[in-house]
DNA sequence: GATGTACTGGACAGCAGTGTCCAATACTTT
DNA sequence: AAAGTATTGGACACTGCTGTCCAGTACATC
């Protein structure tokens, strides 16, 4: 339920004019962040407005109304999330260990990919059909790239597309039960992950790289 | 949303004396059902009670409060799924991929293991540290089974680890995101799954035998 | 310094859901 | 047939949330 920086906070954005406290942007991060910690049910105008010490009617200057919020809400993760994830499985690589580490990315790099938004709105989806239907397509693009991935590397089809979908599947329900997990803890398990999802052994290059990667990320996010 | 049958609606059940027209169980299946499709926050007394054609008051003669309907959901969770996976993990079994054919049984057969409750569940955890706890055993509980089971055919303990790991997260993910494919695009796949979940390949009466088991719940199942 | 613009605050009405109270009902027991 | 028991229905008060209306405010422009 935290409440992000807000723009009027932000020293390095340009002071507000006039008589304005917050942005409409001040409006999505906040509604962004509840829906990551509570889901869409928690996502309320009242709650955003006393989180950012404004009164209520403000909010309705920027948006219709509290469906018009969280239309916004799932274009910003439509625009973001499965993008993200595609340029992560086209990235070059040497060998099917390597690209899997550049997918593995994903999961630890929050800058890259948002876990906590991709839950929210699954389980949202699992709720409005509407929701689900751009689910599934984000899922559908996301699946694509990773056979593509496979493939690339001499996988036969089918087992390019079973492949595609252990490692996607297996990193989403992980993530599901795990979000507290440490990183060392998860690292220590990336190459009996990388065995199983590609059929081959990583070298320890590939391995210490990733590492390297995961601790330099989690260092920059923590410090921000 | 459908509500499921209530007791007085069952022949094969006692008739309700008195001026009784629905029973605890009746709430509680009911709840279950309203759980499954809108997930907790669409558990309301009001609602059940009119899906029923009772009155809400009802609802209190059998349960303290709202919070208290809650907690028996949660229970009855507690004493279901999890025990089911743990008895298909220590199934007796020739080969690792019967192993794992197994546990996959829990993935279609509903009367086994109540994938739906089980992400209601799991929804519901992301928002009440108390869900959350009970949620994080339950997963325990099942991730040593599963380990246990690659240990019993040789695997060595930190790939064991790695392999239970990726067959339980694989499958959450998967029924996650999943839940509307049919029974044989399912099948298909079966082969494909199961080389990478063992780094072995199934016998063809392995995959028969499970498409048969599979095919014959899902009959009885839609025929109920 | 008057007017305009871009918001913001506070009051209001309305709805949905909860939990309580008590009278009404339909059987069972005496 | 009278009294008792187990449950149910309906009315009520309360809370939390939404969306609207309108007057108020702070700065920008003329």
């Amino acid at each position: 339920m935290t409440i992000p920086v807000l723009h009027r906070d932000d020293p390095a954005k340009d002071p507000l004019v006039g008589n304005v406290k917050v942005t409409r942007q001040d409006w999505l991060n906040a509604a962004l962040s509840v829906l990551k910690s509570g889901g869409v049910e928690a996502v309320k105008v009242a709650e955003l407005a006393s989180g950012m010490k404004v009164s209520r009617s403000s909010f309705y200057w920027y948006f219709k109304d509290r469906t018009d919020l969280l239309n916004a809400l799932l274009d910003h993760w439509e625009q973001t999330n499965t993008a993200a994830m595609v340029v992560q499985a086209n990235a070059p690589a040497r060998t099917i260990t390597e690209a899997c580490c550049n997918i593995f990315r994903c999961n630890i790099n929050t800058a890259l990919f948002d876990n906590r938004l991709d839950f929210a709105i699954r389980d949202w989806a699992r709720r409005a059909p509407r929701v689900n239907a751009v689910l599934k397509a984000g899922d559908d693009a996301r699946l694509a790239a990773l056979t593509q991935m496979f493939l690339r590397f001499g996988y036969p089809q089918m087992e390019a597309t079973a492949r595609a979908r252990v490692i996607y599947y297996m990193q989403l329900g992980y993530d599901d039960a795990n979000l507290g997990e440490t990183l060392e803890e998860r690292l220590a398990m990336v190459p009996g992950y990388l065995v199983a999802f590609t059929g081959t052994e990583p070298t320890e290059d590939e391995i210490q790289a990733f590492a390297a990667y995961a601790r330099e990320v989690t260092q920059t996010s923590a410090s921000a």
